[in-house]
DNA sequence: CTGAAAGCGCTTACAG
DNA sequence: CTGAAAGCGCTTACAG
């Protein structure tokens, strides 16, 4: 049996057609143990509401509660492919389990975001994208109870520490430096683009890992995604030394290769190129692109306990529980470099 | 001035700060034109409100008025790329601009759908996703208001009809018979995958054209994403009398343009292919990969209408509705052809 | 073991 | 032009 047309069952229905109060009604289906119900009761309540199809009125739950059982998680628009779409299912079942539903909200504009967050009330924000301090600061009067995940920035503008993404950066230089590879460039999309703080990101952990190795600091190429301009670009790169590139992603890396094609240059001869993110795609170039990558794990139990620790009052630093819950970055060896 | 830490502000802070009922409050932050308000109130309202930093607690609005203000986007997990995304941004702003938040859902269950729709409570859910008819029926006792977009499946296992991705199938088949093939072969991804559904809609959209143009029904390849394997399977495939095949995808396009690179082969003399979505990498293949795709465009205006006549009542065509905001499928020509 | 009643924060008919 | 009060559907201290 299911609601009559036009109007829902509430728990007062439940309360009338099991003849009990709905106090009763609401100790039973919340499973209280602190408040002994008979068998009997508890199994005719449970009966009726199952007969009548009771669904308990989630905004009613969440005004007398002050806050949905909803955990939102902010993930980056740029933040794409099935890595990412990977670690969300796993945060999800983390969070899952602890009996919250996640609502993932990609994060176009910080305006937009505050108005997701008004119209949830989560019981925690969580956040995979970069948020300015002052957004983050109108987060908890808007609805949101525990906020975790990435720390606030400075400003909208500020990019933030992706440490994670200097590890690319730094896989791909120590893979070209065993190779021998001394003078390296750094190959950026040219022109403004939604992917360009990764990139930057990457490129610095680069930079990081030559000095480190004491190799000279990387040629930085801005470079369009288009092979003839490429092509054009090339002769000149070679000839300033650079044995080797970095593609701030695999794309970028198809399109150089691309390019060489059209020169009649072989990789890694001509020059070496490696790429970024572990792309299907790069399996397809000829030559086959080496690529860094983070392979996925399944974080769902570091979620958890993040958002526990963060419930309970804990000081957490965001940082360090995301370098434990991400694996260090591999290089993927193929036949371009 | 913000909120005293730990306790939110209400509508009752701001009557009592203003000096004036809730009830006026209520009337002032709400423009309502039905209740007039004296300019002085008003004003003493705005200014006391903006200073408290009141936001109205959505819970309470959405008990109160039976729903949230809430649209829910439903979308598919494989539906990913920059098209859908821009698809679901002009979605988001002409629903955006009926004063409703959008939430947007990748659908990876039914169970987990139902649990979203109980806790938000949506106003509306504008389904880009099949779903079972079973579920749908749950989705208004569940809290949905209305429920607009693609129409049920009569059962969970059952395939939506996904007739704009048939157009895909069909303009590589037109494509391919205008250059003079006559035998094609339609590659599908071996074993299962969540694009299997689409793949086998642009499949059945090739059937149909070459049912149309009198060709003879494309024989079916289902092969793996690796260039050996595909190299071991191609010569046969030639054997047969296919000189030009579909892929499902781009992906599969590059795939097949490797393989015969690892053969010598070259594409269109010895197979022509043709692939589908213009994905960017189809560019830097050698030869370069020609598609079959279905450009974006701007359907926020669509979007509110089709929510305006929901909400008015009116029975309308879900298939017809998106045939009319979705332009037909265009080749892009390229050296692969 | 069970129930009547308060109250979460709003909106809105209704009365002045 | 403004306000007191009811009520949306729950949960929970409190009283029996």
């Amino acid at each position: 049996m299911a609601a009559r047309a036009g109007k829902r069952i509430t728990i007062s229905d439940v309360a009338r057609h099991s003849g009990v109060s709905i106090a009763t009604v609401s100790y039973v289906l919340n499973d209280r143990q602190d408040k002994s119900t008979s068998p009997a009761t508890r199994a005719r309540v449970l009966a009726s509401a199952a007969d009548l199809g009771y669904v308990p009125n989630a905004a009613a739950v969440a005004l007398r509660r002050g806050h949905s059982k909803v955990v939102l998680v902010v993930v980056d628009p740029t933040y794409t492919g099935e890595v990412s779409a990977r670690t969300i299912e796993y945060i999800t079942n983390g969070v899952t389990n602890l009996g919250y539903t996640v609502l993932v909200h990609s994060k176009t504009s910080e305006a937009q975001l505050c108005d997701v967050v008004r119209v949830v009330q989560p019981f925690a924000v969580f956040l995979l994208a970069f948020v300015s301090a002052d957004a983050h600061a109108r987060l908890k009067p808007l609805g949101a109870r525990h906020i975790l995940g990435l720390d606030p920035l400075p400003d909208t503008e500020a990019e933030g520490d992706r440490f994670w993404e200097q590890g690319i950066g730094a896989a791909q230089v120590r893979h070209l430096e065993e190779r021998g590879h001394r003078r390296i460039g750094y190959v950026l999309l040219e022109g403004p683009s939604p992917r360009l703080p990764v990139a930057r990101s990457r490129l610095a952990g680069a930079v990081a890992e030559c000095a480190r190795r004491g190799l000279e600091t990387p040629v930085v190429l801005n470079l369009p995604l288009r092979r003839d301009a490429i092509a054009r670009e090339l002769p000149a790169i070679r000839d300033s030394g650079v044995t080797a590139v970095c593609a701030h992603e695999d794309r970028m890396g198809l399109a150089i290769l691309a390019a060489m094609t059209d020169l009649g240059w072989s990789a890694p001869v001509d020059l070496a190129v490696i790429g970024a993110d572990n792309s299907p795609e790069s399996l397809f170039a000829t030559p086959q692109l080496s690529t860094a990558w983070i392979p996925d794990t399944d974080n769902a139990d570091h979620a958890a306990q993040w958002l526990d620790a963060v419930v309970a009052g804990e000081q957490v630093d965001a940082a360090a529980r995301l370098r434990s819950a991400l694996p260090p970055a591999q290089v993927t060896h193929r036949q371009s470099t």
